[in-house]
DNA sequence: CGTTGATTTGAGTAAGATCAAGTCGGGTGG
DNA sequence: CCACCCGACTTGATCTTACTCAAATCAACG
């Protein structure tokens, strides 16, 4: 724990991709918020199968939810960037049935376990909002399967770029024409369901493309437009989404 | 639309895998049921992008939901049966962005589009169901991400088909030792990210070894322990789920 | 029967995996 | 300061899985 930041004074809630908090609704979240998690960059947050009895949004930094195989197969799920819940699953299902873990030092804010309950109890546009991140995060869940069963690999190192590109740039990561890129190349295959040797050619070819360039733990993208049409990825436009 | 079934008729909430439903709101449901709606195999429920305005549950039958590529390539997310929600995305997010065609004929009973957000204000134990819902549908979509990304041609075939039978079994179509199984190969590729001919072989395969048989549109598993082991698909027992 | 959709088979190919080194760069400890 | 370590990245060679193309079979149905 580090010393929590108040949630009348956050530091996520003014950027543009957020909606603002209604009436009354800000300092109910601020009352539920038990306190502050630091998390390391490569530690883990919650373990596969773990029945974690907290809620967290993520409040500065990357992480990934993921599942395993019993043979030690990974698969990354999602990313998870500044604003993500993490832990509602565990809440409404049994037990976590994907692990996350921290991708850069993380910080998160910890909400106690009937949070949930007591938001579907007294504000219900609130619990709308809550319902509307989970929708949102199967949206791109979905992409993700449409990126892995269908597109060449070529195309999937494509889309999740222009993918990351545009998140980071949403959440106001967007610093001289490149954003901060905290994924490496095994972290990239374990997305796109490549082998590490093969994400790593494929992304010199981008690179020599002139597509993008993912050097020194940062991301540029070099020619959008092309990367998106190598990639058949078109836009959508990402309206401001609800913060807890 | 055919003969609406009243809801405290409904056929399926008895079922061992539903959860009996809460004083009150079984009347609350039943009167916000607009109507029912009938779909003949191999038509668009929802088609992807549009903006329905309605919300929908299947009562009988099977569906799937899909994606596509500008270039025509596709990819199916998740079967649908009796018991799964339609459209609960379309009323939170803006559009759509997922397509639902109907595997078999399909009965679905027809919600008005302001129901959700009636549900949240005036039920939040139900609110809480709906959330349920959307999560849990997110958990099938992580096991079939962990499936195309990860698991081979043999592992993702064995994969579905216990899958499939288990939530075949948990909606009472088990019947003589085998469940109907409405999906031709190709939906079986698209589910998995094969081409049609690979599925082929690959089905050939299990029901060379005595694993399974798809034949004459039914699922036959012959030895469900071994399927599981070449699928490396470990049990997750499944709690009985909310209905509405 | 003729048509249509689903399944099956065969042959050739290509995308991506695996195996095995090797490089590069930033620590750490001597 | 330098040796060395370690993790991430890169390269080459080879192998395998799964794709593509093309055609045959099969069954249901009007």
């Amino acid at each position: 724990m580090d010393k929590p930041l108040p949630c009348t004074l956050c530091t996520l809630r003014p950027l543009p991709g957020f909606k603002p908090a209604r009436e009354g609704e800000l300092a109910f979240i601020a009352r539920r918020k038990v306190g502050q998690l630091r998390v390391r960059a490569g530690a883990g947050v919650i373990s596969e199968g773990g029945a974690d009895d907290r809620i967290y949004t993520l409040l500065a930094g990357w992480a990934f939810r993921y599942k395993s195989l019993p043979d030690g197969r990974r698969q990354i799920l999602n990313i998870l960037l500044p604003g993500d819940i993490i832990g509602l699953q565990a809440e409404l299902l049994d037990a976590m049935a994907h692990g996350v873990e921290a991708l850069t030092d993380v910080s998160l804010c910890v909400f106690a376990r009937d949070m949930v309950w007591s938001v579907f109890r007294v504000h219900p546009a609130l619990a709308l909002d809550l319902t509307w991140l989970a929708a949102h995060e199967e949206r791109l869940v979905d992409d993700a399967i449409l990126s892995i069963g269908r597109r060449t690999a070529l195309e999937r190192v494509a889309a999740l770029l222009v993918h990351l590109y545009k998140r980071a740039v949403a959440s106001g990561l967007l610093d001289g024409g490149s954003v901060p890129f905290p994924l490496t190349q095994a972290h990239i295959a374990d997305t796109l369901g490549l082998s590490v040797v093969h994400t790593n050619r494929t992304l010199q070819r981008l690179r020599r493309a002139g597509l993008a360039d993912t050097a020194g733990g940062r991301l540029v993208l070099g020619d959008l437009r092309g990367l998106r049409r190598v990639a058949q990825y078109w836009e959508q436009p990402a309206p401001p989404r609800p913060l807890f």
